[in-house]
RNA sequence: GCGCCUGUAGCUCAGUGGAUAGAGCGCCGGACUUCGAAUCCGAAGGUCGGGGGUUCAAGUCCCUCCAGGCGCACCA
């Protein structure tokens, strides 16, 4: 690496500036090298000067000097090293090291960008995890999107991710799940019965009692009201969950596992937990209930596992899940949880800590929530009266390309607008069209010069010191860049940084195509700029890829 | 009241403690006889919510205030 060498090189140079005497520091600093935002600053720039300033006391600028004075550049690949502004250090290299990104690029094909950099480590991420009791909204939508190319990055990244999805398929709300929908498969059939106050209201509701007419008629009329309720508590739970698979498959997300809440509560595994944690003597009993101590690992109240009623908590069994988690060997464990569940971390942290594993090894993304809108206005949404744009309508409007590059241009930190309108209207100027157009550019392109008679040689074979027009070198600087921001996408949790490069990467393509011809009678240039094309391509297809988005030959 | 997140161009948002704070959309003006004009070029637009502090250097870190969102269950 390039970026190690000079680092290297920098050391090297305040040692020989320290021996002569001439820099009276104790240990050389930590060199820290950074892209300058601004291209005339070189490629590469350093601060060590204004970090040794107070140090050595002299100007950070006679230290740059000094520093500059040692440097020894051997192997004669940077063409010009400058001191400006405050004290820096700006580096700029020869053209020769794009020319080998282009080789590497295209050696490595769909494998540039990937690393080992997990060395294996098995990370478990845990996103989505909507309730199997309705459709899902689009929130959901966000976390699919997130976790999903996530999961995509750290495999890049040499990490062994499973992709799971955790199914409260236990407690409360199913059994009120179960009770709705018995309660309109009674009133669909002529019984004057009014719906509970606390039942879910939504259309779908009524759908799936009106499927239970129709395949079965009238023949539940006759049990008991608890038994109906139950049957048809397992029948819709199967139906919504098979619908939420089928939705998430569509958007490009395919689970690695389904983990069932009851199966914890069947498997005995809630009890086991709650049975540790009273021996590791952080329960106590009051008012009838079982509490977890949950302040002494930094919440703010303790906690109930197990209600005066008997019955353990939410809380009891997430416990146990996330103690599975870790029985099942992951190094990492890494959930996204919406806004409205960000009071749950601190408990869920104390929870680990009292079961005796070290805190960072879970992981919470808070996801901000989305708003939906529909030309400017809000759009509504509430449980109670079932009212709600799902995640699979908005699918059906704005496309999975779209939806899923939306969802992820910003940081999860910030809460997302979602205008429907907007993103149908804006469908041709959407910043993913724009990226899928650079490809479907290329590949055109490539099509052009096949059709010429012209064999693409591989990089290796081509003259790759002809690309010095000021747009093919910073295309070619972009796609140095790529495996950096992977990187850093994966180590910070922040996805959405790939849109953003993938458009700086499009647009940068766009200006070489309007300012260099790709395709002309120089042989020679024509073998180099095909090169830089197909490189273009290769990693716009890799980034696309991380993202979940097609990559089109044509649109 | 307490906690978390947010406040940056008209709008929606980027911005790993560094140099002249960026992009898209919108607005205005240009560029197709030649590889895809779903593109490109140019112009306009900023007290980075306010005030303190740390630092050689703050949109970024700390404190405080203001505004908005979300939480603060023996619900999930």
């Amino acid at each position: 690496m390039i970026k190690e060498r000079l680092k290297d090189l920098i050391s090297l140079s305040i040692e020989r500036a320290k021996a002569a005497g001439e820099l009276k520091i104790g240990e050389v600093p930590e060199i820290v090298l950074e892209r300058p935002k601004e291209k005339i600053f070189g490629d590469w720039a350093t601060n060590v000067a204004m970090v040794l300033a107070s140090e050595a006391k002299l100007s950070s600028l006679d230290i740059a000097r000094t520093i500059l004075k040692y440097l020894d550049d051997k192997q004669h690949f940077l063409t010009k090293v400058e001191v400006a502004g405050a004290g820096f250090i700006n580096f700029f290299l020869s053209n020769r090291w794009l020319s080998e990104v282009l080789k590497e690029v295209d050696a490595l094909r769909e494998g540039y960008g990937r690393s080992n950099l997990g060395q294996g480590q098995k990370v478990q991420i845990e996103f989505v995890s909507a309730n199997p009791v309705g459709p899902m909204h689009v929130g959901h939508g966000r976390w699919a999107a997130v976790g999903d190319t996530l999961a995509n990055i750290m495999v890049a990244l040499g990490y062994e991710v499973t992709r799971e999805f955790y199914i409260n398929d236990y407690g409360t709300q199913m059994n009120i799940f179960g009770k709705s929908v018995a309660v309109r498969y009674c009133q669909l059939l002529g019984r004057d019965i009014s719906f509970p106050e606390d039942g879910y209201r939504g259309e779908y509701i009524r759908d799936i009692a009106r499927e239970i007419v129709e395949d079965d008629g009238d023949k539940y009329l006759n049990l008991s009201e608890e038994e109906r309720e139950e049957l048809f508590r397992k029948r819709a739970y199967v139906q919504v969950l098979e619908h939420m698979k089928k939705v998430l498959y569509d958007m490009g997300v395919d689970f690695d596992v389904w983990f069932s809440e009851s199966d914890l509560h069947r498997s005995g595994a809630v009890n086991t937990t709650v049975r540790e944690l009273r021996k590791r003597d952080n329960v106590y009993e009051r008012d009838g209930a079982l509490w977890l101590e949950t302040t002494t690992f930094g919440d703010d109240k303790d906690r109930v596992l197990i209600r005066e009623s008997g019955e353990p908590t939410y809380f009891a069994a997430d416990i146990a899940y996330h103690k599975n988690k870790f029985e099942r060997g992951f190094e990492k464990v890494i959930n996204l949880w919406g806004a409205d569940h960000h009071g749950y971390v601190p408990r869920m942290k104390a929870a680990i800590k009292a079961l005796g594993y070290p805190e960072d090894v879970l992981e919470v993304i808070i996801g901000q929530l989305v708003n939906l809108y529909k030309g400017g206005e809000p759009v509504r949404m509430s449980k109670r009266t079932g009212e709600m744009v799902t995640l699979e309508e908005l699918l059906q409007e704005v496309g999975r390309d779209a939806a899923r590059y939306f969802f992820l241009t910003r940081s999860t930190d910030s809460p997302l607008d979602f205008d429907i309108e907007l993103a149908k209207r804006q469908s041709t100027e959407n910043p993913v069209y724009y990226v899928q157009y650079a490809h479907a550019r290329i590949c055109s392109i490539m099509d052009f010069a096949r059709e010429k008679g012209i064999t693409p040689l591989p990089a290796s074979e081509v003259d790759l010191e002809l690309l010095v027009h000021e747009s093919e070198l910073d295309l070619m600087r972009k796609l140095a860049e790529f495996g950096e921001v992977v990187e850093r996408a994966a180590l910070q949790c922040t996805p959405h940084i790939l849109t953003r490069y993938a458009e700086d990467l499009a647009s940068l393509f766009h200006v070489f195509y309007t300012q260099c011809r790709v395709i002309s009678e120089d042989r020679d240039l024509t073998q180099a700029r095909l090169t830089l094309t197909r490189c273009t391509q290769i990693i716009l297809r890799n980034v696309l890829n991380l993202l979940g988005v097609s990559a089109p030959r044509k649109m």
